[in-house]
DNA sequence: TCTATATATGAATATATGCTCATATATATT
DNA sequence: AATATATATGAGCATATATTCATATATAGA
């Protein structure tokens, strides 16, 4: 941790930009739908319909949702003929996920 | 992590209970008001309205926010007179918070 | 007990969110 | 070009959320 962030995370006054990115990261995972494709992905790479069929959810939930995760640069896709497999693209949601997974097991 | 742990983040199934816990920790960490509640809180102790005033909060707005996060046992509080101090109960929300901030000043 | 101060609460409102349905788009195959 | 498959998108709806206003409650002091 740098001097910057440091004085950011001390200081009583957190700018905006610094709150916007935070909340939306939290937000992200604040829903059980979006927890459970993210936790997905993070075992494995999966298609659109993979995740629908595994989590039970329609085609049309997954996009909307892929979408959202994608807008925040969450997860990625790479395509195949028709077919898009999406992955993860920030490990660090995924830590913050396993923490707060870990923490639920231990209440 | 113990074996029970690692199974349930291994697993593909995440149960209901683990889902609904995580999301909810998350969830008190979407909004901006409550962002600067409880990093206002992780610095020092403070009464319903300093954070109010330092945070241009209604004593309203102030005081939903801080129930919402008493019943998720994120804060807790003592009496003084007629004054009731607010602090962090969870440190656990912290570290996501910080780490979060963190991850946030590095994009 | 009356008053002042600090906090909590309920109702109302505006906005955000998540899901579903119907349909559009994109790619591959024939 | 026509068809099939995979995914994306927009509209509509129901629910959840955050804030505000008005008011209630609780404690302390005169």
């Amino acid at each position: 941790m740098d001097e910057h962030e440091k004085a950011i995370i001390e200081s009583e006054h957190l700018d905006e930009e610094t709150l916007f990115v935070a909340s939306q990261t939290f937000k992200a995972l604040s829903d059980p739908t979006r927890i459970r494709i993210l936790h997905l992905l993070s075992l494995k790479e999966s298609s659109v319909n993979e995740i629908a069929e595994k989590l039970s959810l329609l085609q049309s939930t997954v996009s909307h949702q892929l979408r959202f995760l994608k807008n925040l640069r969450l997860v990625k896709f790479r395509r195949a003929g028709t077919t898009l497999f999406y992955s993860i693209d920030d490990d660090h949601v995924i830590t913050l996920l396993n923490q707060a997974i870990h923490h639920a097991c231990h209440d």
